[in-house]
DNA sequence: TATTGTTATACTCTATAACTATA
DNA sequence: TATAGTTATAGAGTATAACAATA
């Protein structure tokens, strides 16, 4: 078994290289973290929730509490009361935060653009459809331990 | 910007899934970390330097050192001095990492088989080809910083 | 002086669960 | 009694750099 050709280790280097690539324009520059990031693009949309936040992004309740406490003492963002439900809260960006993330979100759909530039049409349908397939396998996989 | 649709969070998602499945097959049964599975992986071919390590397996030399230690705690390892230059090490799995790996090799080559029969042909080459291209642009980006 | 590998330290992340306030 | 979200805490992983031995 050779480590460089196993699919999961290739996929892993990858993965980490691009989220590395990605952070490099919200992380040092505007001191994001992966989190925070995410939370952001989940809510320039709109307000919403924090559970549909994790049901956004892969993120678990306490990552989005603590993103969401990060973002709120940095002026991006605002939490209120639900007025359907008062355990619940809504989150919503602030204009300093919606305006971060249009500072942010050109350089990294950027950065997207020229990964994706590398591949041919044919290799780009072929990777989204792989992406999809996988996830699910992945899914069956974990369940199994 | 739709979070979901954007590629490096797909991929990233995607890689977390499929690392998590892999190491359901080292972790909790034989626990292993991820690292540690690396550098067994990458000495089942042959003992190598630290150095080697290094370049076959992308952790830096904390990581490997700290995952000989424990991997030589365990007793699948051993490090011995490079009769060539004593600064370094030169690592060899013992009988007892070979045979641990023996075990652990087929059920993680199976997960991955099981992952890769959702894909056809076409996709399966694609994605092998996107896997290098990809790399090599994020590596510019990250240089870019 | 530079390099190999180890150790130290501080920092961030993650996982589990206890907790508050509502429902 | 269950759920939404927060806080606490411990463990794992990460990053930086100082260090010993050797080149």
């Amino acid at each position: 078994m050779d480590l460089q050709q196993f699919f999961p280790y290739r996929l892993a280097v990858l993965a980490d290289a691009v989220s590395r690539a990605i952070a490099g324009v919200y992380s040092e520059r505007y001191d994001l973290s992966r989190d925070e990031w995410r939370v952001l693009a989940a809510l320039v949309g709109g307000a919403m929730r924090t559970a549909d936040v994790i049901g956004h992004t892969t993120l678990d309740k306490m990552q989005v509490s603590r993103a969401v406490a990060r973002l709120e003492a940095a002026g991006l963002l605002e939490r209120d009361a639900d007025p359907d439900d008062r355990r619940a809260r809504v989150l919503r960006l602030t204009a300093a935060g919606r305006a971060l993330f249009r500072r942010i979100a050109p350089l990294a759909q950027a950065r997207e653009a020229f990964l994706l530039d590398a591949l041919d049409d044919a290799e780009r349908h072929a990777l989204d459809r792989a992406i999809d397939k996988l996830r699910e396998r992945a899914r069956l996989l974990e369940r199994a331990g």
